[in-house]
DNA sequence: CCGAAGTTTGAACGGCCGTTCAGTCTATGC
DNA sequence: GCATAGACTGAACGGCCGTTCAAACTTCGG
């Protein structure tokens, strides 16, 4: 029965992941209960059969993704010691990638806006989406904090105001790397989320920090196959 | 046949507006040809009638919005001399309002997150936002290098550089307005962008720029009524 | 092994909604 | 006034898709 339990449990999770990818490829309100089953590897019945209704399945959807994001993110931050290369850090993981895994990384931040076109509709995805907001600013505080304790960033800067200003920074200006507008490649809105923060909290970019296109990146998605 | 086609042009705009505030209120993916039909006062056949499918209708309403929008600023700024005048101004206008009108005004912002998500597989929509956003981004860089010129502005600040930054600040911080999360009232996000843009640019805010409220709306909307 | 609880499915139901169509109404030109 | 084009509609069609359901299959405790 626990045994159960645990694959139950690992069936919710590929379906998820197959309809956050799903929902990457098709947009929110034209993403059907069959492509996901489809991509799980299932039926559109056992789909129903695990999330009850499709509205229940895509808000857990758009949950799921951005809070697995936040979590790796999280993870990754927790073991930097210095507040300016967590910030660094935060940054080059916040910008959607450049390279081949294109489709793969962009899903973040699609289901990202799909949350902002949905949260006036459904209570529970603006919950979400404005837990999640709180969460991601609240880092922000936090290495801005942390850096002004060690002397590493000025004093007189505000960290809840500035996280506010560079979180909405970072939203903006991810919405054209997402549509792809050829005036913000992910390499321009990396420099500019970089010098902004460098300038306005008054650190050294390390040497690295402009040049390199990315660190290797995470190693997760791609894990969830198809059952078979 | 001349004044039947003012009469059909007349029609067109009336589903359009009809077609704007349906988005607003019930999303994009969630709005029927008969909601914008029975706000226009019309059938559902004569709405497929001018323009022969929902998808075009839908299209071309996300276009019209913003570009209404975007033709009132540059209208309103084109009555204004000095370049921070302009500046001051066009932030104004680009927050959303607070006001009981927030069910009016937040309509075009909707509308513009809704092009965000659709512009991935919608060519028409993609294009038409390129297209606005360049404008937008071009107002702000005309703004930026007119204020150089006059000495309004410092002259070691690269205008497309700031414009880019700014118009991303605005979108990202819209976001958080437009989906009423109390972190950032209408009244804050003027204040961010009031005083980016003065400290980046150098200038002195004017001492209405701060308290204003916000100038008596420009009287637009609302007048196309129902044809009885 | 048996049966109960947990999984999984194919097939069918049913509603919603975009689209079509045949035809009415209105006004304008001749 | 009559014919014609344009504006407009109600009703019906048809497909798509979320949801339901009864039944098969799988696993496992006893």
């Amino acid at each position: 029965m626990v045994a159960r339990r645990k694959l139950s449990e690992a069936r919710r999770i590929q379906i998820l992941d197959a309809a956050v990818r799903v929902i990457g490829a098709r947009g929110l309100c034209d993403t059907r209960i069959a492509d996901i089953a489809e991509r799980a590897g299932a039926s559109s019945a056992l789909v129903l059969y695990y999330f009850g209704s499709k509205d229940r399945l895509l808000a857990e959807a758009l949950a799921f993704a951005d809070e697995r994001f936040y979590a790796e993110v999280t993870h990754e931050l927790s073991q930097i010691e210095s507040a300016r290369d967590q910030l660094v850090r935060m940054i080059e993981l916040a910008c959607p990638d450049d390279d081949l895994s294109a489709e793969d990384s962009m899903d973040d931040w699609i289901l990202w806006m799909e949350m902002w076109t949905r949260a006036p509709r459904d209570e529970s995805v603006a919950a979400d989406r404005k837990a999640l907001d709180d969460k991601w600013r609240g880092s922000i505080i936090d290495i801005v904090r942390q850096g002004q304790r060690r002397g590493e960033f000025r004093t007189d800067v505000d960290a809840e105001d500035f996280a506010v200003r560079f979180a909405g920074l970072i939203d903006g200006l991810s919405v054209l790397v997402v549509l792809n507008d050829p005036v913000v490649p992910p390499r321009r809105m990396r420099e500019m989320c970089l010098r902004t923060a460098s300038t306005e909290l008054g650190f050294e970019l390390p040497a690295r920090a402009l040049r390199r296109r990315r660190a290797a990146a995470p190693a997760r998605r791609r894990a969830a196959g198809r059952v078979g």
